[in-house]
RNA sequence: GCGGAUGUGGUGAAAUUGGUAUACACGCCAGACUUAGGAUCUGGUGCUUUACGGCGUGGAGGUUCGAGUCCUCUCAUCCGCACCA
């Protein structure tokens, strides 16, 4: 019979989904191995992406089965979000219809590649079951302070008419459809994430080498921890006056204390609450003001790109420490939304703030000794700081703090980039945050055994306006707290809270689903995932929430687990001439078409052999078809097996194309650890059984063949489930598929050992050995080989490297 | 500007601790079988040279008996951050 895929995968499909062959044992005291790939959103179709996903995931899950552990690898959709309000507005679809009949549709189309996943553990974050626990989580966090709501600057995306969080903002403009972000003043709730920015940073070590180095680095500037002195500036009397009595003071931070005697003007920002007075109460002239209006309007990428720009407040401030008076400016690189807004200038060692002054003649004072010109940054002996002169900096920054708790007028403090998550979105295919707004209680979390609280299905959406804020009936509600009538909260989640918590729901056993949002025992056992697999868009974005909501929850008493992802492997992407493949650029390749032509095994080899998972992977269609011929050649050397269980071979009886075959053979077996374990490199474990197939080929025993097809099918399960599984099956009984095989060192030891002979350090000749030879055996040998290149040389030197080379190192005689 | 990564045949890519550079595959060339081949099989394929040989892992140095691998400098490409006081 020849190779015939749709067939044997149909067959097979079949067969695992009666055997419900990927189900986790219930039992908790197996060792146990959790493989996740990131969940995918329902779009409606499977790109190649995915299936680079899930046949990563696929090999790992099925080699830790292979190895007799308890394997979770679970699959499921991230179902909320708004493509499918998008689809709701141009095809009149409702977003629950549209989503869900994508997962069906997608779903088959996942079936179609032979996947090992656990079937019964499957969910949709839009179902809710889902969204009531996601809903307690949030309750239970607002009663812990972690989640409050407040009204503040945010980013505003006017095309997805929606908040966006600041991690979600790439280049100014919004991740998803790329509109220039707007800032706009509006109320929404928020997770104060920066509570665990020092563990989220700190855990980052626990990751060293097995996350790649590269997220761990972007995930800490991101975090952005600096340690400094925040204290304040009051104002002179006459400003006070001049500001109507309404600030007394405000407060800077600094990362550099130690130049605080160079101190020569303040800076606020163009949103800070003074400048803002000073516009409002019309203290400055018109076009000064106009000016400082406008700033504040601007994006931050715009002012990043804006040269420096600034104006006089006309008032000024008194220096903590000298007393001396220093005017205070607005300056368009003072962002509104750190350190308080506001920063003190050290022109002569601050390279902003040396642009600054340059540009408008204000005064520059060197404090800090070395550099040749100004401004100098780097650090330094102090000079002109009274009592703190010819300290160096280090001691002084420490001195200096101190000198400011001392006498109450300031702090060490610690600062970060990172800002809270911003978790409302004015949208409707979301997770509603619980909350109802009551006249007399204020802000009131809906009652646990209310939730769900669930989307009304009755609604309009035209793109205009949040869909639930203009529901006739669903945002009028009694006050879980006093009756009263109130209004519910029309916000809904950021979806990426969904995806936060994901990663424990799969690891609750699916019969307490209905009781619990995560079940600690489960939890305890299967977390943290031993492989996680995904692309590295995700570094920061969904790595960062689901490592923050880990953490939160753990705290809330859910369960015991820090770190959610143990390993991490982010993948390349599939590209097409260079490109990334996308429906635009009309470079796309189907993967249904691609099964349905050469099967789903052919798919997975291409996509596992064509490059390591990390590296972007280039498309290449005639390297598909020699995908393809593999496995119709291994597929046709069946007929070369005699005996149904592994041979028992006399390596002394064996041809020499025999026994390299048998090395070729034992040594793909030795790799298969390395590549699962540590390299990840399937391509080179598919080489290397390439280079077996071949040297098979090269030779005629049949008991070699027998145990090379025994070793190679089960070295290929994991890759091309369908056909080794068929072959097995045929060949094996499939016994060979569930043994874990050792290597035999005995098939490693030659008859002789080839050697190198090097000459002046280049390859010259080979010469082969007993294996039993003495260095004076090898050496002499190599000379009489090299005998033509050593003529008038003198060897100076000899090297013997055992079973490889000999290196004669000469000169002219 | 700062930080990180990567540079190997025509192409995708291999190469334990420094030890035969280019495994495996695609492509290409030649041949076989065929009515035919865009099927299959066999052989060849880094560059250069008639040959002996020489040269070759982005470039220039260095360490070493020996460097794709280690060190210094440099170029290019990609990615991340980008006024965070």
């Amino acid at each position: 019979m020849s190779y015939n895929p749709s067939e044997i995968e149909a067959k097979w499909q079949k067969i695992w989904e009666e055997e419900q062959a990927f189900e986790p044992s219930d039992s908790l005291t197996q060792k146990k191995k959790y493989i996740l790939s990131m969940f995918p959103f329902p779009s409606g179709r499977l790109h190649m992406g995915h299936v680079r996903n899930y046949a990563i995931g696929d090999a790992f899950a099925r080699y830790y089965r292979k190895q007799g552990f308890n394997v979770l690898h679970p699959i499921g959709w991230d179902a909320f979000g708004m493509p499918a309000e998008n689809a709701a507005i141009k095809h009149g679809r409702h977003p629950k219809e549209w989503t869900y009949s994508n997962i069906d549709y997608m779903r088959k189309e996942l079936g179609t590649l032979g996947l090992s996943f656990s079937k019964t553990r499957e969910f949709a974050t839009c179902d809710e079951l889902y969204t009531k626990w996601e809903q307690e989580f949030i309750i239970r966090m607002f009663k812990e302070g972690l989640l409050y709501r407040e009204s503040t600057t945010v980013n505003w995306c006017e095309s997805c008419h929606t908040v966006l969080a600041n991690e979600q903002v790439e280049e100014g403009c919004c991740w998803r459809c790329d509109n220039e972000v707007q800032l706009k003043e509006m109320p929404g709730y928020y997770l104060d994430i920066i509570k665990y920015a020092d563990e989220l940073l700190e855990d980052l070590k626990l990751l060293e080498g097995k996350w790649p180095s590269q997220v761990i680095t972007m995930q800490s500037n991101w975090i952005g921890r600096s340690q400094g002195l925040e204290f304040e500036f009051e104002l002179s009397d006459e400003s006070k006056a001049k500001l109507g009595g309404k600030f007394e003071k405000y407060t800077v931070f600094t990362t550099r204390p130690d130049t605080i005697y160079g101190v020569t003007y303040s800076a606020l920002a163009a949103e800070h609450p003074i400048s803002k007075y000073l516009v409002e109460h019309g203290l400055l002239e018109d076009e000064v003001a106009q000016k400082v209006t406008h700033i504040a309007n601007m994006t931050e990428r715009e002012r990043a790109q804006a040269d420096k720009e600034g104006y006089p407040l006309g008032i000024s401030v008194i220096h903590p420490l000298t007393g001396e008076e220093i005017p205070v400016w607005t300056a368009n690189f003072v962002l509104g939304s750190y350190g308080g807004g506001a920063v003190m200038a050290v022109p002569a060692h601050d390279e902003r703030d040396f642009e600054f002054a340059s540009k408008y003649h204000l005064p520059i004072k060197r404090v800090i000794e070395g550099g040749d010109t100004l401004p100098y940054t780097g650090t330094g002996n102090l000079i002109d700081s009274s009592r703190f002169s010819c300290v160096d900096s280090s001691e002084a920054k420490i001195a200096i703090i101190n000198e400011f708790e001392e006498r109450g007028i300031g702090k060490g403090t610690t600062n970060y980039k990172l800002r809270n998550w911003g978790v409302s979105r004015q949208r409707y295919w979301g997770a509603p945050i619980p909350f109802v707004h009551c006249p007399s209680c204020g802000l009131v979390p809906e009652k646990i055994e209310n939730l769900p609280v669930a989307l009304p299905e009755d609604v309009e959406i035209t793109g205009e306006g949040n869909p639930l804020e203009n529901h006739p009936t669903w945002k009028y509600c009694a006050c879980p707290k006093c009756g009263a009538d109130a209004v519910r909260e029309t916000d809904t989640l950021d979806t990426f809270v969904q995806s936060s918590w994901y990663q424990f729901r799969y690891a609750t056993n699916p019969k307490k689903w209905n009781d619990v949002g995560i079940d600690k025992e489960d939890a305890n056992y299967w977390l943290g995932v031993d492989q996680y697999i995904g692309g590295i868009e995700h570094a920061i974005l969904h790595l960062l929430y689901a490592r923050f909501f880990t953490k939160a929850l753990r705290d809330l008493g859910y369960h015991d687990i820090d770190e959610p992802f143990t390993n991490l492997l982010t993948q390349g992407m599939v590209l097409m001439n260079g490109a990334k493949m996308s429906k635009s650029k009309g470079n796309t390749v189907d993967p249904d078409a691609l099964v349905e032509k050469y099967g789903a095994d052919t798919a997975r080899l291409f996509i596992l052999f064509a490059a390591p998972p990390q590296k972007e992977l280039e498309w290449n269609d005639s390297a598909v078809e020699g995908a393809f011929r593999f496995i119709k050649k291994l597929y046709d050397r069946k007929a070369k097996v005699a005996g149904d269980t592994l041979p028992g071979i006399d390596q002394s009886g064996l041809s020499k194309a025999s026994k390299l075959a048998r090395v070729k053979v034992y040594e793909a077996l030795q790799k298969s650890s390395d590549v699962y374990e540590k390299t990840f490199a399937f391509n080179t474990l598919i080489a290397a059984c390439m280079e077996a197939l071949n040297a098979l080929d090269k030779q005629e025993s049949a008991e070699v063949w027998t145990e090379g097809m025994y070793i190679m099918l089960n070295l290929l399960e994991p890759i091309i489930p369908h056909a080794a599984t068929e072959l097995s099956e045929a060949l094996f009984k499939r016994e060979n598929l569930g043994a874990i095989l050792e290597v035999k060192e005995e098939v490693f030891v030659q008859d002789t050992v080839l050697y190198v002979v090097m000459i002046g350090g280049k390859k010259r000749t080979e010469i082969e050995v007993d294996p039993g030879a003495s260095q004076d055996d090898i050496l002499s040998a190599a000379k009489e080989a090299g005998a033509k290149w050593l003529e008038g040389m003198t060897v100076v030197k000899e090297i013997v490297v055992p079973n490889k080379l000999v290196n004669l190192a000469v000169k002219p005689a």
